[in-house]
DNA sequence: CCCCCCCC
């Protein structure tokens, strides 16, 4: 089949290079929130946050954010309304997408953690549709992870980061009163262990907690996490938008799985 | 266009 000239799919990376390209069909270099590319990216699936809703003026609608992977690095889209409810079903980590018409805007480390300089918005104008015959992705970048060692010296806790380790631990259910609105609060502990044996703790927060479904030796990466600061020790928290991945395909999951036997004998 | 807060 001959390629036409706008099905060449760019690498994420490419992304990046936008603000210096002038061949682009980008228009306004002053105005990163609002580019309409008419650029094909693709890539697989590797995190899928769950859907949400928003209230936008007086409107309410859905809105989940999923990340792509390719061989040059990981890009988070954001998906909203009628688009967000037609898709969020249909992805599953693993499934390569190809993604037409979509708009990009810059970050904000506080929410996104891939990495990326930018990210894609989808709205009712985006194609995306899954891609079967294809290369698998080799991965040359990957997410940025934050060791557990730098969650115990974080100096900027407003910055979203991805976590990668072997549970060690599954803490109980505690519950109490929040004193601010009188809410009933719920939470988990999840101790964390990574290659060098170094643990961190991960707090889950209420549905996150009740429905935690992980066990000692899974391999759970969690992207979009947040850190927790309280009298100087520092724990990682998860979000509303944080997505839990058992046995991602990083290659850091897959490391750590490869030594799980080592590091973590089974009884 | 949206999220980041909840406790010791």
């Amino acid at each position: 089949m001959a390629k036409r000239k706008r099905d060449t799919i760019e690498e994420f990376a490419v992304i990046k290079r936008i603000r210096y390209d002038e061949n682009t069909k980008c228009v306004k270099l002053s105005n990163m929130s609002n580019i309409v590319q008419s650029w094909v990216v693709r890539g697989e699936v590797s995190s899928v946050s769950s859907i949400r809703l928003c209230t936008v003026g007086k409107v309410e609608k859905s809105v989940f954010n999923f990340e792509l992977r390719d061989d040059t690095g990981v890009i988070r889209a954001t998906a909203y309304g009628t688009t967000a409810d037609g898709i969020h079903d249909k992805l599953q980590n693993g499934m390569i997408m190809q993604l037409h018409n979509f708009k990009i805007k810059a970050i904000n480390p506080a929410f996104n953690s891939t990495g990326n300089e930018y990210e894609i918005e989808v709205d009712e104008r985006t194609f995306i549709r899954e891609v079967t015959d294809c290369p698998t992705v080799e991965e040359k970048k990957s997410l940025p992870y934050t060791e557990f060692h730098d969650v115990q010296s974080s100096t900027d806790t407003g910055i979203a980061i991805n976590v990668v380790g072997i549970i060690k631990r599954v803490g109980d259910i505690k519950e109490f009163q929040s004193k601010s609105s009188a809410k009933s609060l719920k939470k988990r502990d999840v101790i964390l262990m990574d290659e060098n044996k170094n643990t961190c703790v991960v707090t889950m927060w209420n549905d996150d907690a009740v429905d935690w479904k992980y066990v000692p030796r899974d391999i759970i990466t969690i992207t979009g996490a947040g850190i927790n600061e309280f009298c100087g020790f520092y724990s990682v928290k998860l979000y509303r938008t944080s997505v839990i991945i058992k046995d991602a395909a990083y290659a850091k999951s897959v490391m750590l799985k490869g030594l799980l036997d080592e590091l973590m004998p089974q009884l």
